[in-house]
Parts: C-alpha cells; sequence; structure tokens
DNA sequence: CTGTTAGCGCATTCAC
DNA sequence: GTGAATGCGCTAACAG
C-alpha cells in the first residue's frame, strides 16, 4: 500500500537515486551489472515510477487534451481516435473531455488544461470564442482549434469549409427538387451550426428564394433534434419538398419522422445530412450526404500540434482547409 | 511564457505562500481584506494552480481512467459517459483510454494508471485477465473489473449475465425458426465473446442440437466482423435460417451482406444482435436484440468506485450484475 | 562510472 | 491571523 519509490529501490540495491534515475531513463551509462541489478530489485518490488513527480521536475507531462462536444456522436470519437494515432507514437498520452456542448465545460476544461500544464490542447468549442485560447498559448501550451484561425497568435487550426460544403448540397438539393427546401439546423449559437446555415441561405439566395421565405429550424445536434425538427415541418402548412439537415444525426431523426409518417423518401420528402458517419451507410434509405472527413481533421490536427510540440515548427499559426466531398445515396 | 506560480502571487501581494494557498484551499481563515487583495493579485497575474504539484504534495490526482476497447463502438463512449456523471460531480476527472482490443495496450495503461496514481481505473478487458487488477489494488487505486469479480481482493465488478443472455436470445430464435441457427460471434478470446458463445452453445444443446453441427464463427466485433462473417454464411451448403450475433455492429453487418443478396430479413434470414445501441433501431429491419444497457452499467461502476475512493465503502470486493431484456423489433 | 545536492510548486506543521 | 521551513518523488547539474 505504501508506495515504492526510487528510493526505496536505491537503498534495497546499495546504490544511489541518480542510478536507479538513469538506469530507468538510459540518460547516462550505466555499468551493466549494476543496471542489472537494478533493474531486478525494482521489479521485486514492484517500483513504478511516480509520473507525477516527474512531471513536476520535468516540468512536461506529456500529455494533450482532446475536447469534444458530444462523445456520442461517432464523428467525435472516430476523429479522437486518429488524434492519437498521430500523437501516440510519440510518446504522448491524451485526455479526452466531453463538453456537452456546453460553454462551462468548454471554459473548466481550458483552465484544468493550464492546470495540468497540459502540453497540448486540440480544441472544438461550440459556445467560446477561439480566442479563449489565447492564454493557453501564452502559458506555452501549444493548440490548434478546429475551426477558424486566431489571428496573432501561435494557435493553429483546421476545418472544413462548412459554408462551402453546405451550400453545395444545398444547391444540388435545389437543382433536384425545386426551391422549396428546409434546413434543420444544430444549434443557434455554435460555429459550425452558423457556417452550414450561412451556406444554406447563400445557395437559397442564389437560387431566388426570398429571405423571408428561408425556412431553418434550430434544434440539436441528434437524433431528437432532427426528429422535432421533421415534425416542425410537417405541421406546417406547405411542406418542404427537400429537408438539408446540418448533421447527419439529425437527419436520421428526420427520417425516423418520415417513415412514421408514411412519407416516402426521397419520393415524397427528399433528406440529406452532414459528415457521413458510419450511421449513413445504415439507414435505409442510405443518406446522401457530405462527407467530412473526421479521421483526417483528426490526423491533421495531431500533425499539426505534434509538429509545435516537437519544436519542429514554431511561431504564427497555420490554418489547413481539410477537403470535404459531396456524398450522393439514396435519401436526396 | 514562464509560468505564474504562488510564490509570484505572493511576492506581488506582500504575503507569504502559506497565506496565498490559503486563500484558495480555504483550509484556514484568513483575512478578509488580504484575501480578496490576494484573489485579485492572482487574477491579474493569471495564475492558475499547478495541478501536478499539488497532486505529488496531496498524493492524490483526483482521477480516474477509463479503460474500454473499442471507442468506435457507440456502447462504450455512452458507458463512458455515465461514468464520468457519476463520478464527476464528486471532483474526480477521468482520461478515457481505447485499448483496441490489444493486450499490449490494455497492459499499458493499467502501468500507467499506476505510475500516475490514479484514484481509480474502471477496466473492460478483453486480453488480460483479471488477476492483472490486483497490483493496481495493491497500490490502493480503487478498481472495478467489468467481468467477472477477482476473489479475495478489494476489487468490485459489474457485469450482464451474458451467457443467460446469449441462451435467451437463442431460445428465442430456435423457437421461431428452428434450429437451424448460427452465431457469429466476435473474438476468441474476450470473455464477453466467451460468455455469448457459452449461451449460445447451452441454448442449442438444450434445443437437442449436436455439438458437431454448431456452427460458430469467430470474426471481429464489428461491421466488417459481421459482414465477413455473413458471407462465409451463405458460402455453405446449407445455409442457417437465423443468425444470432455476439454485438449490434457484427448484425448490422451481416444484414449489410443479406441485403446485398437479395435475402429478405427475417424471411430468409433471421438476424439477431446484442447491445441495443442506436444503431439498432436505425436499421432496416429494426434490430431484435439484448438490450444492455451501458448507461446504466456506467452507473453502477461509477458508483461502485465512488464509494470506495470516498472511503464510503472498504474491504471486499461487491459483485454487481445488471439486468439485461430482449427486446423483440423486426428482423427477427 | 557514480554520488551529492538543489530545486520543480505546492500544502502543511510548527512557531509566532 | 500569519509566516518559515520541510518534504512529496524525481531529474540533472555539478563534482568526483
Amino acid at each position: 500500500m505504501a508506495r515504492i519509490t526510487i528510493e526505496d529501490v536505491a537503498n534495497e540495491a546499495g546504490v544511489s537515486i541518480t542510478t536507479v534515475s538513469h538506469v530507468f531513463s538510459g540518460h547516462r551509462p550505466v555499468n551493466a551489472e549494476t543496471k542489472q541489478m537494478v533493474e531486478q530489485v525494482a521489479k521485486r518490488l514492484g517500483y513504478r515510477p511516480n509520473a507525477i513527480a516527474r512531471s513536476l521536475r520535468l516540468r512536461t507531462s506529456q500529455t494533450i487534451m482532446i475536447v469534444v462536444p458530444d462523445i456520442t456522436n461517432s464523428f467525435y470519437p472516430e476523429y479522437a481516435r486518429s488524434i492519437q494515432d498521430v500523437i501516440g507514437p510519440a510518446g504522448f498520452h491524451s485526455l479526452l473531455c466531453n463538453t456537452d456542448a456546453r460553454e462551462r465545460e468548454e471554459l473548466a476544461f481550458l483552465e484544468e488544461a493550464r492546470s495540468r500544464r497540459l502540453n497540448g490542447v486540440v480544441f472544438v468549442g461550440f459556445r467560446v470564442e477561439p480566442e479563449a485560447l489565447r492564454p493557453l498559448a501564452d502559458d506555452g501550451i501549444c493548440v490548434v482549434n478546429v475551426g477558424g484561425p486566431v489571428p496573432g497568435s501561435t494557435i493553429d487550426s483546421v476545418c472544413f469549409d462548412d459554408r462551402a460544403a453546405s451550400a453545395e448540397m444545398t444547391h444540388f438539393v435545389i437543382d433536384r427538387y425545386g426551391s422549396d427546401v428546409a434546413l434543420i439546423d444544430g444549434d443557434a449559437e455554435a460555429p459550425v451550426s452558423r457556417h452550414r446555415r450561412e451556406g444554406f441561405e447563400d445557395a437559397c439566395r442564389e437560387a431566388g428564394v426570398p429571405d423571408r421565405e428561408m425556412v431553418v429550424l434550430l434544434e440539436e445536434f441528434d437524433r431528437a433534434g432532427g426528429a422535432r425538427g421533421m415534425r416542425a415541418l410537417l405541421d406546417r402548412e406547405v411542406r418542404p419538398r427537400a429537408v438539408v439537415c446540418a448533421n447527419d444525426m439529425i437527419a436520421i431523426g428526420a427520417i425516423d419522422v418520415a417513415r412514421e409518417e408514411g412519407l416516402r423518401i426521397p419520393e415524397d420528402v427528399a433528406i440529406t445530412g452532414f459528415d457521413d458517419v458510419d450511421l449513413a451507410t445504415v439507414v435505409t434509405p442510405q443518406l446522401t450526404t457530405v462527407h467530412a472527413d473526421g479521421p483526417r481533421l483528426g490526423a491533421e490536427a495531431g500533425r499539426l500540434l505534434l509538429s509545435r510540440m516537437t519544436g519542429e515548427h514554431d511561431g504564427e499559426g497555420r490554418h489547413v482547409v481539410v477537403p470535404h466531398e459531396l456524398v450522393v445515396r439514396a435519401s436526396a
């Protein structure tokens, strides 16, 4: 129960703690016999180096924090896994943190990252401005924002061109089904939703839909939100011919109620998603959606972060846009 | 860039570090004015207590580790989230760790937990015996194993009765479609798969299926594994009338290829899942499956862990079995 | 090749 | 009500 320390090992082995330290770190040559002996003693005693003490001394925890809004949306686990795949081999650990898209949690995790002297943070913010990341960068924490750049900082950023993608999808839908189209968006404030909404509006305007006739609903980025939105849409006097959804989960929810109501998809209503998560090919009909490559996004973010943490890159923040792709399947 | 320490604050405020420490901890009364002043200085300087130093001193990190085999299977994120929901309010943080069901990773995380002097670990092991948890318990780490108990230890455990559930499902299927039934299991070694396989075999035997005619395939616990398994099954001379799958992801994969082959479900083949993840109600036809309540499992695990970490309970490990339920939908 | 020593930043025991 | 001093366990000068 009383933890074995490096000192216990040193005493037992009859050497100094310095020697023990070095047999573990390899930072300086140690006599082969001594080394072996120390290793044996350590094993016998069940010694485990105290990572906390080491972190304190080294002033680095070799760990990063991955902040996501909803771990329940499979887009994020895949994305997170991909980050881990790139930073893990370099010897970094990671904390996966779920904010539920709440401002308080977002801020709390950011503070937490400072407290724990983390080496890096990859942040998907829904409530908090990217500006909130500046203090971290000032503390020397490497950060990449998933979203827009933070000018004049060392903060890197990665994103999809959500606005363009959403506009493309909307154009596609209008071409096929006419301008009687609605959007079920995911969230009033989150940057993603704003961008996807703007893209939708861009396309509508270009198609000559007057502003006042644009149908935009704000729900939540999940299946229940999609269901609510679809119900609201079906209650209207004129039902939309096509429904663009701000992500796949919403689209699934929309499909749920469309089918409940006996509507055929896409014959009666066309429905599109966004993200192209696994679910998209599980629903019937398979979702027409925007393929937003989560793993790719994560890998990109991981690479940026890693190059900064290793010191390979410093200076002004870089910005990379990950390409998306329209995937036309059966739902529209 | 140079981190502000408690000493900086003390100097700037013209008090001792002891005082600063106490205004933050509240562990001893501090003159109201002094207190306010210190707080102001701290804010102005952007002081953040160093959690690492604190952990070293206090010998507790207030954090736990949640180890899962596949963060990409939505069962686990939901489960993990639920653990966090119970331990978070008590002031504990958590690390979510993904092993990809690999022995090396499982062991590495366990060691990691010891190194980091974590307060608790909730472990879902696929490769490593529960016995491997003993050293953690010996170190004073609170641990709950998701699976069987570890006799004579302070390790708590939670599980579903996988074997019974699997047998129930198999019985149900045999009742409906006859004894021409196959199992696509998920993994040769993992305890879950073993139990689900045993349940399947129990039921087959009871139904009079001779051992040598039992069809049991071992694939992986994911969609691709299910697809492979189903293809193998369809290549056989006599195709099974019903296919029991060891989890929902496998079942989805099986459905994918059944539909590709133009088979009707359940008219031509019945297919069942296990877990009842979100996907189960997204596929067509909706999955008949065993509802294994991930959030409930997590909550139970979290409760056990918390009661131990707070010292409310100590002594012999407790074991709780979370009830399951057969959910009959359209696929069988 | 090995050991002594000085902190890393904080909480806390004594002493005042 | 406040402060000085000690040590949590470890690494890395520095000094043999």
